[in-house]
DNA sequence: GAGCTCAGTTGACGATGTCAACTTGACGCT
DNA sequence: AGCGTCAAGTTGACATCGTCAACTGAGCTC
């Protein structure tokens, strides 16, 4: 049923890191092809790979571990989108706004790799040595907040770089991860569309939170309970 | 190691639905004691409920049938969790903030049932077998809908409330589940006034987008690429 | 050439979802 | 009262999954 390729040749001793790569692709090309995540088990990759089941765990102390690794390769590609799309203008906004369409269409182009990155339930493994996958987690996120810097020096945007572009990405990624995984939700028929009111939504949303925030959150930051900053922000809109 | 309960009384022809709920309840519990979603095992409920196995196919088609009946009570849950904050208070823009707080905290509260919820892969089911739970799940938007229409009577939101809710959610859900699904994102400390700041973003940026959607929509609705309503919006901020 | 090291194999185990065949017990009919 | 019926549950089994312990055999070093 599933071809196996003719049995590999033995890599020698100190070059154990090149089966690595070949698994890794061997899971990418599964996940592509097929339409269903059920397809990645062990077995599935070691026949594709033309090695036996265990001879994974040689490389990946885990499923989840090879699901890991898995994760950090789309990020990375992920990544590389977001920037390509910011670099691709000079107008700062337009770069934002281009990042955000990247990260979006990468997402809804690609679900099953989406929900693998970011709806896979979070192993309690020990950080150190998630460190790879989270770093290229963070870049992507830096882009973003690299990209939202010239916004705050042109006086639009205001506060924490980083907090900004979190704020947005949230935003962005809570509708590409609730169209793939909700369709049967009342979306309007352009999706795309939708996800860049989403994105501008979150852009304005952004700069007036800015030019507010000294008003609507001094004296209400900390936790627990929700404040009154929707009130200031009704009176502020509505002229008082 | 798993109590059993003692053997159950074998329910009369006509009201199979009994055992159909006490199922449902002891995956409930059993998915609320461990902090692991890998417990939902038909054995494992099987068990809790008194019963042998295959004793559960006679209610639910499958796992996935299963998991779908639970999912519609936990929206349940969250629909009325939403619902009683909203209708805590006469400001209607209380009443959305509280509502979107309900929503955050219902999340990060339940981590597992959300993920459950939002989160689990869709089944390309025959639509008309999920509509129930499609119904609870668009019941749930409905009153955050609902919620919005006094402020656009208000004249503070402009649009169709169903889509204002839409984009609102979808921020609100993109800030709880990234948190839930990557603990290692560079998160603020007070996760939930992080959520605070994104619900904020939702309604400030929702009004900006109402107020503005006639000069920077009007020409490049389409789908596919991304326009320059962003410069639109950046001209207006900086006043031209 | 002897011996060591380590990449990869074989065979097996427990757990899971699922199904076919059997058992049982409450109800309706005579 | 007795009996047949039929749905509700049980038993036993199967394929598949992740995982592990024990074995094999290249290729390098001495």
């Amino acid at each position: 049923m599933v071809l196996e390729t003719p049995r590999r040749r033995r890599t020698r001793p100190g070059e154990g890191g090149l089966l690595r790569e070949e698994i890794l692709v061997a899971a990418e090309s599964l996940l592509a092809e097929a339409g269903d995540e059920a397809v990645l088990t062990l077995r599935a990759v070691a026949a594709r790979t033309g090695v036996s089941t265990p001879a994974v765990y040689r490389h990946f102390a885990d499923k989840d571990a090879l699901v890991a690794a898995v994760c950090m390769r789309v990020w990375q590609e992920l990544g590389h989108a977001v920037r390509a799309a910011i670099e691709s203008t000079d107008d700062p906004f337009q770069g934002l706004r281009r990042g955000a369409g990247a990260f979006v269409r990468f997402g809804l182009e690609h679900p099953l790799q989406y929900r693998l990155l970011m709806m896979g339930a979070p192993r309690p493994d020990a950080p150190p040595d998630a460190r790879p996958e989270q770093e290229a987690a963070t870049a992507c996120l830096r882009y973003l907040a690299e990209a939202t810097r010239p916004c705050i020096e042109a006086g639009v945007l205001h506060g924490d770089p980083e907090r900004i572009a979190l704020r947005a990405m949230t935003a962005l990624h809570g509708c590409v991860a609730l169209m793939i995984a909700q369709p049967y939700f009342p979306w309007p028929q352009d999706q795309e569309s939708f996800c860049d009111e989403v994105a501008r939504m979150a852009g304005l949303g952004n700069a007036a939170l800015g030019e507010m925030s000294a008003a609507a959150l001094t004296g209400t930051p900390t936790a627990g309970q929700f404040a009154t900053a929707f009130g200031d922000w009704s009176r502020q809109l509505t002229g008082r």
